[in-house]
DNA sequence: CTGAAAGCGCTTACAG
DNA sequence: CTGAAAGCGCTTACAG
């Protein structure tokens, strides 16, 4: 079918070995045998076949990426990100969803699919520590974002306790004394927002005042409908917040819906904040106050860990694995600042 | 390394071919053999390598899906539906995005990468017939989106001229005169919004009204900013339009945040329709009126159709490209409909 | 600097 | 119903 090394060395009347020199541009090749060897190449059009390479090397130059879901604008621009860190490595990436689902991330984990890639970028939601234990040392993998395991392998995340303390820090010194946080599970012993949450405490009891339990609402999911859900209940509650925090940018835009039907002005009568930093966050009625992890970072350190990893030579002991913290900043927009006046 | 058929035909005391057969499902497999070989590959903790399957079938069960943006909530959506549809097929998804860019759209559809994947299902913008013609047939192309090319590739897309003027005339039913078209090139020669652009002609010539050209306003791309910028420019016209049809959400939402910054009541005073039904839209101040594409069809048509030209036999003519058009329905929310009144 | 040959782990005619 | 063997297209010690 295709033009394999031996039509090309049978053209230059070379051995593949040479022409594969030449290919991986191996430098103790003669100028005039490269030259004949180039030359077949590009008459017959000869491409070098992936497949056979990886079946030698063991290396198929792709890594996988599996993150809850596309939808969240979050995880398309972080993947994003991660397709062009891994292109600066040579790497192409093969996309995962999970759906957050326990089974689905367990199942990636394990290594579903592990022959066609060198490594694996992991966004658990579910996952659970017991989950990773079994696992096998191949393909490599880097998790990422707020759940924590004590398990040894690489974490790329911001600071989510400091991140979230920030954000409550802000409305704070906005003079909000009702501050809900929106976005914990019903289920007290799986908390994948856990951290959030308590920065949110931290931050409250660090300013003298008593976190109100009542003021936590918890969701489904991370959706904007989840948030809409959970607004409708704290405008119903016999006093309503003041302010929110928001596990996420979907979540605060579901509650920033509900405030505008309601007819609730914002920031005035209740000021809002996200956190992920999407961009339907800056094009609202109301732009959305949030947290900004840099996701360029995270992406960019995720891949430099993993490649580190996959071309670590195995009979060496492999470099500890370790906690990454990439930055954060607090973007101040509508939802806590107010909107500057009309241009007429 | 791992444990190979080989191993495994070692432990159960019979051939390669015999566990290959045992793998495979092949049927006629003595039931007792059959046992004694599944007894060792659980045994051995046995996987198939893929790679090594790959190089002898030549399919690696992979197909690439090339999108301008995952950025964008409509491909990000179209890429979950067709990872979801690949799945069904057992095929999973390359994720590649273009930018746009003819130069990457080109590149994606010569083939690179093309001795990983199966087939490819690409989404182009700026992609000329040109860039199409010297493709080889393998791995097979299916084409998605707004863009037609007289080529013999399948292309699954609604069909944009009729959504669009189901759009206009929902804007004339109410009784609207000005209405702006947003989302036009400035280059006259490219235009990847055309057929939508006409379906914008088409429905105002047919309501028996002259299409106002300096009411089609190009953009540079077709994101939120640019549609901000394009309702800032509306806005300053002496005789601003009583109505938008948007190229899409983006641009329509860009324009829904100009409008609420001026204080322009939507959709008393401008009605706003946008195109692909993000689930942004239903979520903002406004809700937003759209045309909702069956994504999950055009996934499906798509991921189908590649499969049949993948796994057709290659000695046979294929059959010939079909342009296959999904459905599309207009979903009716606030920025035309205006609000119910406030839950109080 | 270059060649002949083994082998990565499968699948698949070809026999029996 | 099962086995022995070739071969997919590469890379890479091993020689020379």
């Amino acid at each position: 079918m295709g033009v394999s090394l031996k039509d090309v060395a049978l053209r230059a009347g070379v051995s593949v070995k040479t022409v594969s020199n030449v290919v991986n541009d191996y430098p103790h090749v003669r100028a005039g045998t490269r030259d004949r060897v180039q030359r077949a190449i590009d008459e017959l059009g000869y491409r070098p076949n992936a497949t056979a390479r990886q079946l030698r090397t063991g290396r198929s130059g792709i890594i996988a990426l599996a993150v809850p879901e596309l939808g969240n604008p979050y995880f398309a621009d972080l993947a994003t990100a991660v397709i062009d860190a891994a292109a600066h490595h040579a790497h192409t990436v093969l996309l995962d969803h999970t759906a957050g689902l326990r089974a689905n991330e367990t199942l990636v984990s394990q290594g579903f699919r592990s022959h066609l890639i060198d490594g694996l970028i992991l966004s658990p939601i579910h996952l659970e520590r017991e989950d990773l234990l079994h696992r096998p040392a191949r393909p490599p993998l880097v998790l990422l974002g707020e759940r924590e395991y004590d398990a040894p392998f690489d974490h790329i995340a911001i600071d989510n306790v400091a991140a979230a303390r920030l954000a409550v820090r802000h409305l704070l010194g906005l003079g909000r004394r009702r501050i809900a946080f929106v976005g914990a599970r019903r289920d007290s012993r799986r908390q994948p927002a856990h951290l959030r949450l308590r920065g949110w405490r931290e931050e409250l009891l660090a300013a003298g005042r008593t976190p109100r339990e009542d003021l936590v609402i918890a969701t489904d999911g991370y959706d904007r409908l989840d948030g809409a859900v959970a607004m409708t209940r704290l405008l119903d509650l016999p006093e309503p917040p003041d302010a929110v925090f928001a596990y996420n940018d979907l979540v605060a835009l579901g509650a920033l819906r509900v405030l505008a039907e309601r007819g609730v002005k914002v920031p005035e009568q209740v000021a809002v904040v996200g956190f992920d930093d999407i961009e339907d966050g800056r094009y609202g009625a109301v732009t959305l106050t949030t947290i900004a992890p840099d996701k360029a970072a995270i992406a960019r350190l995720a891949v430099d860990r993993l490649i580190a990893r996959i071309e670590a030579a195995p009979e060496r002991t492999p470099p500890p694995p370790r906690r990454i913290l990439p930055g954060h900043t607090l973007v101040v927009r509508e939802s806590t600042a107010g909107r500057a006046p009309h241009r007429t």
